[in-house]
DNA sequence: CCTCAAGTTGAGATGTTCCTCAACTTAAGC
DNA sequence: GCTTAAGTTGAGGAACATCTCAACTTGAGG
């Protein structure tokens, strides 16, 4: 790849990182080449869909989630981990209104690691006893879901409001909340599909 | 208003209500106008903007939901009538893609007498001890931008899980669930621009 | 310095939706 | 029936986004 064509990626994957955080995975492909000081033709070259821009632009996201599971599993106290790790998951999707149309609008493709590791953090939790025994991995999109559409509808009438929706949201995952559930969860298949459709 | 007119005017809300049902609510109007049996021109003529064509569809689900709410407050057992309240406007999301649109991109304007009744099914739910008492009624919007999304994620691959979300959800909000919360509450002018503005 | 493969350009073709309006049709009162 | 105000029609203009490609430019190896 020449100097230049990697330059040009860089600018194209800097701007639209800004404008997808800005304004949302539907920023005008033309709007980004322009703000990297390129032509719509060179975007088209580097990324032929729009989907392979996304994948490019949060690509890091991924390592970054991965981060914060590890650290949950090094914290001491299950429940302090798995809280941890949610709302830190949480806070990307605030920061972010292009990862956030990511989270709600699916297609949040996840490593086999990262499940890995997020199933041992409910599982930590579990044990520990202070996360609800009935609920599995494949619940925690339900909180992701949620959140992610009250930060969309709040973030700029009410900046933090989130942290309230997620602060309730947990209180019905502890253990002592439990009360019996109506239907059975999400087969991991079925939120996979749920996660990649919409 | 001369009898023709009349008729296609039902004509076109049918085709809109089931074309926003199955679709939600960004069906081109070509197409409404198309399924009604109309041209274009009419169904401009008949709802100038988008907005009043929806107005004009949804408007019979604010008389649902206050008949639910006049249900709830006639239940005996005050959790009771919340959730089912609750219960009921979710499901109205689970069955109508356009009604659940509504939900999530705002607009979802309630009459005043609305809101004193849900405030009233609040209030009540706190005084018997069931509902946690530091929520307001601003709170319940995050319920219903939680469920509404799963709704949207899963109806198709899992199509009653949203009444687990619900569950989760509910449990968090009974008084025995509470732990502190971490920011106040959004203030109903700001619930209210949150909610017409998405 | 020359060459040429690699890279860039941007005008325009394509497709979609919204919205308008001048010409046409028709219900309903007389 | 005649009249006319009310209503309908649908082609076409405006706006926007996606995507392509033939002509042009340039980095880098020899």
């Amino acid at each position: 790849m020449r100097k230049d064509a990697l330059h040009n990626r860089e600018r194209l994957l800097l701007a639209a990182r800004r404008l997808f955080a800005d304004r949302g995975l539907d920023v005008p492909l033309e709007e980004i080449a322009r703000t990297a000081g390129v032509s719509v033709g060179t975007l088209y070259n580097r990324f032929p869909t729009r989907a392979e821009l996304v994948a490019a632009v949060f690509e890091d996201r991924v390592a970054t989630v991965a981060g914060l599971a590890t650290d949950a599993l090094a914290t001491d106290d299950a429940w302090e981990g798995f809280v941890a790790f949610v709302t830190g998951v949480c806070e990307l999707q605030a920061a972010d209104l292009g990862y956030n149309d990511l989270a709600v609008r699916g297609a949040t493709a996840g490593t086999d690691t990262g499940y890995a590791l997020m199933r041992r953090i409910v599982e930590r939790a579990q044990e520990s006893g202070d996360l609800r025994d009935d609920v599995t991995l494949d619940d925690m999109a339900f909180v992701l879901w949620g959140v992610a559409t009250t930060v969309r509808a709040t973030f700029r009438v009410a900046p933090g409001v989130w942290r309230r929706h997620l602060a309730l949201t947990l209180d019905g995952l502890r253990a002592t909340a439990a009360h019996p559930l109506p239907v059975p969860p999400m087969s991991p298949p079925q939120t996979r599909a749920a996660m990649g459709e919409c």
